[in-house]
DNA sequence: AAATACGCTTGATAAAGATCAATCTACCGG
DNA sequence: CCGGTAGATTGATCTTTATCAAGCGTATTT
């Protein structure tokens, strides 16, 4: 029952509708509690993104690796964010993402077709979904613009600006491939602007 | 009338749905058809987006101007693509960005109270406005992993692959500015590629 | 037709960032 | 307690990209 808190909470949060009961019993039978290990993978490079998972406890990197062997990573996820590489999840293709466990996680996982049939129909959760999916859009549009107005170091001041918990949480290596840079160049970034 | 066929069969090839006599009714009455000349502003920086519309003809840009005075292009939109800073649209406030006509457009322009009370219970519509999200939640996801990943080189090459139009209509400076390049290290890549 | 503005190119130089290599530390796991 | 691994830092060097300045061609305006 505890694992499913996080989710009524989320849901009613965003999309500011009071769940039912049955609602609730509708989400707890469907979406299905899974543990994964630190360094486990929810999803590997080629494979079919066949569950979106709810981030209970945990927290998750979405990355590519290029011929050169680095990786990039386009997404560092934690508690009440989604799991999924969702072009793979909506299209059922092969994904371009690997999404890897950086801690202990819960997660609750759930397949499109059972969303699309049973999750969908509640009205607060297809009201979560209208603002989730607006506020995604705002936040890729900003990091975007962030990515091909700003410097290494601006980009870093406003990645502590809007997610000052990151920098605490994740290794600054991490942190640098989320950035685009590499881990030498925020060293030094941080070294120089702390002066 | 004719305007509005462009708006109906975007609808229609989205949703994968029909739109009936009185849905088109709908959608005429609600969308107001605007020209805006080339250079004309659709949005200024500091004004809240009321409108958003749906390009029948000609194409815009999005951009911020920083404190150097350079300006950099968000967002090149075309035929059929929806023109608005969402951020602003979505929550009323002041908008970061610029919108301004790049050819004589003709719009159809209709602000967000009507699309909540008459336009979304349309299901067709409500339907293609699901397709789009995920159309537009896939695609930023790729710049984006682009833009961390890439050279400039790399980037300009996904850009002719995905969007070879842009090249031919769009002058270079623009498109320089849209892959976060100066015009003067697009020349150079340009040169150098055609090696 | 002249004037002008705009876009593209090229050159020289500077800054930002990547790469390669080495070292240092801290934190496990046996 | 020891050895290994992961992360952070620093230095030297190279590559990529920005900046500033000038010149050129072409379309547009008057």
């Amino acid at each position: 029952m505890d694992n499913f808190q996080a989710l009524f909470d989320y849901v009613q949060k965003l999309s500011g509708q009071t769940l039912s009961v049955e609602d609730k019993q509708i989400l707890t039978t469907h979406f299905k509690p899974k543990k994964i290990r630190k360094r486990q993978y929810f999803l590997q490079e080629g494979d079919v993104c066949k569950y979106t998972g709810f981030i209970v406890k945990g927290a998750a990197k979405t990355f590519t690796v290029d011929e050169k062997g680095h990786e990039h990573i386009l997404k560092l996820s934690v508690e009440n964010w989604w799991l999924a590489d969702f072009e793979s999840f909506y299209k059922l293709i092969p994904s371009r993402f690997n999404i890897e466990a950086l801690e202990d996680m819960e997660i609750l996982q759930i397949t499109h077709n059972l969303v699309e049939e049973f999750i969908k129909p509640i009205p607060a959760f297809s009201a979560m979904q209208n603002v989730l999916s607006q506020n995604n859009t705002i936040a890729a549009q900003k990091r975007m613009q962030n990515a091909i107005s700003l410097t290494g170091e601006e980009r870093f001041q406003e990645l502590i600006n809007d997610y000052p918990h990151f920098i605490q949480r994740f290794p600054q290596n991490l942190i640098a491939s989320y950035l685009g840079l590499t881990p030498e160049t925020l060293s030094r970034i941080r070294k120089n602007s702390s002066r």
